[in-house]
DNA sequence: GATGCTTACGATACCCGTAAAGATA
DNA sequence: TATCTTTACGGGTATCGTAAGCATC
């Protein structure tokens, strides 16, 4: 037994079983990669994947039951590697970071700058990407910390903490209708309604993005159906389509910025969507370089200025 | 990084870092341990040992850190194994019992009866030790499952399930004087007493063994000093020298044998010690098979019948 | 001087990749 | 037929053990 055949093992669960795709992604020869299997097998004497002919359908029984134990394995040899650089090279090394658009775009860059000047050799990776994927990154070792809205709270394997709490906005071009009627409203001291964006096309996030779910839920318990003409993955996107005059956008509050926008309008709606909290996730048992855990923290410590 | 330098790092820092020990320990030439060290910390680009000229002393920092995680790696190591053996023999292998005298003599024959009966294609290895020793062969991987009165509850990496609850006796050469002391005193009523026993020489256990804190535990409580002229590590030993008339024995209760031991005589005396839990102990985090589980459910059924 | 670690070197075994053959969809 | 896996084979490398050289006690 060797790492070269648990690597092999973990890449083929990972490439549904095909050797030629695990082959490729460990760069070596698929050759190689059925004879380590096979190996393997010979040498425990037991069948670890599902047959039918030559192809490989599956893990057996003891299959499922080592891949979990290599996958641990494999996670402490990484460890190891971590372990060594945290004391070979305190301050370098490399920290990547996967996270959705919106925190990518919004929240993070003040707390990149500030870590990139307390540790200026650390090679900094930005893999951006949907909820699931950043999920994906993280227990799969090519991520150390995940950011996310959804999903991350409910997947094993992720440890994962509050980072800040957020509500959405309303976004809508200058002199838009609903801009009108919201000041209107707010003159005789009464708040924005949902039926009165529900009256409008509407653009925002994609299901499973940002928020999407809490905005759902929202119409929801209203008893409206609301008009999505458009979704898209970033507020980008959404607010170029809004200056455009497609519909009314619902965006992260973060991603409004009066200085910037100034063809949009925001409409204050934080009292009609529930509040929405992004999470910091780590994979558990994954040791961290410490400049991992001061990025963590500088993130908890940026979070009350959010 | 390869397995063979794990279990070198393992070997060399249980052998006290001397390096042709651990290599007659792993059947190779300690001048490949030297160089697979020297490989593994110029990969890891940290120095894994103390170093006083060209002898080890310890392990440094990183080392110390590093020899955690290779543990539970070649713990996991071992559990593919297991595992394999598990689906590929179901019902053969090994199965290493490390026990006290006291165990093994007199508690566990009929267990492993029963035991053979269930699975006679399994081998089975008792080894006898001290209750720090059956420890230290529970954690380096040594033995399987683990037997002993003492110790075993405090030590960190160990699971322990309660076996079975026992009391001392006292044993007594035919006729001699505590035996009519104590008829005497049985026909009034009364029982024995510690005083009349700290009266004459004893024998017993060594420290360390077999209850022998609850016996000092009890006499102290009742502010005895009791004259212990001869310890020893079995009960077959204490018998021995009683028979001979050296003193009054204190054994454990399963020591004793009316129909063997016929020139002694048993006195009761479970009102005066305080009970005794035998207790058996695994790995945390080792992968038994499943005929071990099997031996310790064994265990606990027939621990109501003792 | 005895023990213990390191370095050098040659034999062996292992691992990898190419290429051909066989199986599967 | 195109894709995928297995088997066979040759080249390269890593590992191992012997032996010699040094440091430590």
């Amino acid at each position: 037994m060797n790492f070269q055949q648990l690597r092999i093992i973990r890449e083929t669960v990972r490439c549904n079983f095909n050797l030629t795709e695990a082959a490729n992604r460990l760069f070596t020869s698929q050759s190689g990669v059925s004879k380590h299997i096979k190996d393997l097998e010979d040498e425990l004497g037991v069948e670890l994947f599902e047959r039918k002919g030559k192809r490989l359908l599956g893990l057996t029984a003891p299959g499922r039951e080592l891949a979990k134990i290599v996958e641990r394995m494999l996670l402490d040899a990484q460890n190891i590697k971590n372990l060594a650089e945290q004391y070979s090279q305190q301050d370098q090394g490399h920290l990547t970071l996967a996270t959705t658009h919106t925190q990518a775009r919004y929240v993070l860059p003040t707390i990149v700058a500030q870590f990139r000047l307390q540790f200026p050799k650390v090679k900094l990776h930005l893999h951006q990407g949907s909820p699931q994927e950043i999920a994906q990154m993280l227990l799969s070792g090519e991520a150390d910390i995940g950011f996310a809205t959804e999903t991350l709270g409910t997947i094993d394997g992720l440890l994962t903490y509050p980072f800040h709490s957020w509500h959405h906005a309303v976004i809508v071009p200058a002199g838009h209708g609903l801009e009108k009627q919201a000041a209107k409203l707010h003159k005789s001291g009464k708040p924005l309604t949902l039926a009165a964006i529900a009256s409008y096309p509407l653009i925002t996030y994609h299901a499973g993005f940002t928020g999407r779910a809490s905005i759902e839920q929202a119409f929801k318990t209203a008893g409206l159906t609301p008009d999505i003409v458009l979704s898209a993955l970033d507020a980008d996107v959404i607010k170029s389509y809004v200056e455009l005059g497609m519909g009314v956008g619902i965006v992260a509050e973060m991603a409004f910025n009066a200085e910037r926008d100034l063809n949009l309008r925001r409409l204050d709606c934080s009292h009609l969507f529930p509040a929405n909290l992004t999470k910091i996730a780590v994979r558990e048992g994954h040791l961290q370089r410490h400049f991992a855990d001061h990025f963590i923290a500088l993130c908890t410590q940026a979070a009350s200025g959010i």
